[in-house]
This record gives C-alpha cells, sequence and structure tokens, in this order.
DNA sequence: TTCATGTACAACCATTTGGTTGTAGGTTAC
DNA sequence: GTAACCTACAACCAAATGGTTGTACATGAA
C-alpha cells in the first residue's frame, strides 16, 4: 500500500515539529492517551495559548489529529506519521550502507596487476 | 554499547537540521561521497555563504564532520547520529504499540458478568 | 610572485518562531 | 440564567532563521 509520497513541504513540517521538546512530549502524551488541549496545557509552564499554538503545529505536519467532543478538542497521535518519518532517516542511512557495500565491493576485487 | 544519551538540546539540533530541504540534500550527497563545501554550493541556487551555514547548521547536529584537506574542507555524513535519530522515532511509535497492546489485553479479558 | 580558489566571518535584512496578553464565543454545570 | 470552563484568534514582542554582500586570509597553481 503506498500511502502518498510524502512532499519535500511535508517533510520539512515533520521535522520542524519535532524540534521542540514541549512538542515531543505532547507527542509522547498524545500517544500514551487522548487528551484534550487544556488537559495538556496544564502539564506545562507556559500559557494556554502556547500550547494550543504547539499542538497547532504538529496538526499541520499530521503527527496529532483533533478532534471535538463538547467543549473539549481531544488530541491524539497519529503513528502512521511517525513511522513514515522513520523510514525517511532509514532511507538517509540505506544511501550509506550503499556507499558501504559499494566500497567493500571495490576493496575484495582483485587490482589490474593481480591476475596469477 | 551504550553511546551516551541524547540531550533533549541534542534533539533539538538534530530535527531543526533535518527541517530543510537543502541540509537534508546536502546529507544525501556527503552520504553518498565526502565533497569540499564549495564543491557542494555548486549545486544549490543560493551563495556559497548560505551553504557554509547549513553545513554549519548540520555540523552542530553531528549530522555531518568537516575535515580539513589542503584548503578545501572535506564534509562526510555521520550515519551513526542519522541511526539515533530514527531510533529516537521508533521509540515514539514504541509507546503507540504498547499502548495498543494494553487495549488489546484489556479487551480479551473477560468482562466483571462474564465468569460462568 | 602573482593570481585564482576555498574558506571564514561580520553585518545586514526580511520572515518565522515561540512566547505573551487580551477579547470573544460556545458548552457544561449549578 | 449565570458562572465556570474550553477553545479560537488577534495583536504584540524578542529572538532565531535563512538568505544576502563584503572583507580578509590561507593555500595551490602558473
Amino acid at each position: 500500500m503506498v500511502v502518498h509520497e510524502l512532499s519535500e513541504l511535508e517533510i520539512d513540517r515533520i521535522f520542524q515539529a519535532m524540534a521542540d521538546a514541549t512538542r515531543r512530549d505532547i507527542i509522547k502524551q498524545a500517544m500514551l492517551r487522548e487528551q484534550s488541549v487544556s488537559e495538556l496545557a496544564k502539564r506545562y509552564r507556559m500559557s494556554f495559548a502556547a500550547v494550543q499554538k504547539h499542538v497547532a503545529v504538529l496538526e499541520r505536519a499530521s503527527l496529532i489529529t483533533k478532534e471535538k467532543r463538547g467543549r473539549e478538542q481531544l488530541v491524539h497521535g497519529n503513528p502512521a506519521m511517525l513511522h513514515r518519518a522513520a523510514q525517511l532517516l532509514d532511507a538517509y542511512e540505506d544511501i550509506w550502507r550503499q556507499r558501504a557495500n559499494r566500497i567493500g565491493e571495490l576493496l575484495s576485487e582483485p587490482s589490474q596487476g593481480m591476475e596469477s
């Protein structure tokens, strides 16, 4: 199942969203259990509005989703997006492994003057 | 082998460094083969100084290292750091899997009124 | 030596980011 | 109905980001 290739802009947003300790903690909390924005906000030493903005950044990156229930806005994590981000990093590692293999092959090839 | 736990600040830097398409391409290039900064700079439609700054951001995040040779500064990738970043994302996925397992266990437990 | 190349770094600028306070509107509880 | 709660959103601010140009210096090539 190909899920829709990520655009450079979407990748920018994912990494940028992960680049803040408060947001990483919000992700963790939302993965552990669905929580309202104000419930999340109580955990951090900053205003409700600030937490609201962090949640918006995570939502724009599709790392979390919001669901309205009554007066609350419930936040829950989107593990599929995290998985895709992890795969992205793996892809860079793969480039390295391929290079390492290439070098390995070159080293194990007999050099020009070595035929018996 | 525990390599030295990453601090929140280091994690910030890794993700922030990955959050730019030019920098992600520089990483890719450096993983493919060692290149000088000016050699890299030719690839992008921006000034040498701009590329120099991107390289500095990547270096601060330990995603690449520089090695001086003659008048050139050779850039090469640090796959170990990429690996750690990927593991970090996996950790968030693990939180989700644990929750999923927990829910699964709850669902498979017999409910209060079900004993025969 | 002289010139071209590769780098470092400062100064500057526009935009984005991460925080604040304040105001307003919808929903629940009493 | 009224008060308390949850959210949305605007306006503002300081600091960081991503780019530029310009200057200076070290190294390699002719």
